[in-house]
DNA sequence: TATTGTTATACTCTATAACTATA
DNA sequence: TATAGTTATAGAGTATAACAATA
């Protein structure tokens, strides 16, 4: 894999290579939690519902970033593999609250455990301290944030 | 924006910050090539129309990674600008050489210096060493290569 | 009137299968 | 038979507009 036949102009590009780079994050990612069917996306989904208060489907498409026409299709597909489960609101009836079932927090603990030794085998291609600065340096480029708490 | 609403359990996803430095760096370079009618992505296509001897069609999507099919909407764009022609080659009449026109040539060297330094706008809200050692390490995850030569 | 969820629709990006013309 | 380019088509992923129920 040494010579590869790309001019570097292609692939020294910060678009290829942020592109690229996720790329194969996904793939290896798609590949580790396919055995318990489900994906780094769908697993985003389970641990926004799962963190703090119940969530409505649109304060949910919030916190992922997404529009609430595709939070439909995303709680129908959790819905259709009994993970989660939509419940009216009491208190506003126009409000879907969307609640994840026992089976739903089972397969988050143990997608979470399968991503989180994804990552670290992912980055095990770089020396302990790059990946730490990678990954600050990502959070900085992410956010458009300059500040570096938390 | 310090305080972001997202649980950091979402935002300290590997995936996400990939997925999110990329799309924030798509939108900034988009931007920033719009004045000149193109983006990152033809650009990348001239770049390496442009690099070397003329290619064909498939050896151009080899390149770019990639499908040959959608390499004929690409050299389609290019060739409604006025960028690029299709030139039947004479060894193999089944290749199109495409070739860069006097424009597209003038248009690629316009917008790569928009490039440069769109890339190192984007970059500065990091440390200059910083921004240095995300490129490598991308270089590293992009490719899966482990070497560190070039 | 405004908001939540929904549906219908469309647009981007990309790939697979099948066609054509050449080899 | 195989290859280069093309077309038709389809599948993600995502968004906008319009509608029903509710506020």
């Amino acid at each position: 894999m040494t010579s590869d036949a790309r001019p570097e102009q292609l692939t020294d590009r910060l678009g290829y290579l942020l592109k690229h780079a996720h790329l194969r994050y996904t793939e290896t990612s798609a590949r580790a939690l396919a055995p318990l069917g489900t994906d780094g996306r769908e697993l985003a989904v389970l641990a926004v519902l799962a963190a703090g208060a119940p969530l409505s489907q649109q304060e949910a498409a919030g916190r992922l970033g997404v529009d609430r026409t595709t939070m439909v299709a995303l709680v129908d597909a959790l819905e259709a593999k009994s993970l989660a489960e939509r419940v009216r609101s009491p208190a506003d009836r126009r409000k879907n609250t969307v609640r994840l079932t026992d089976r739903g927090r089972q397969l988050l603990d143990r997608a979470e455990e399968v991503r989180l030794r994804t990552e670290r085998e992912f980055l095990a291609a770089l020396p302990a301290p790059d990946a730490a600065a990678l990954r600050a340096a990502l959070r900085v480029l992410a956010t458009g944030a300059d500040d570096r708490d938390s």
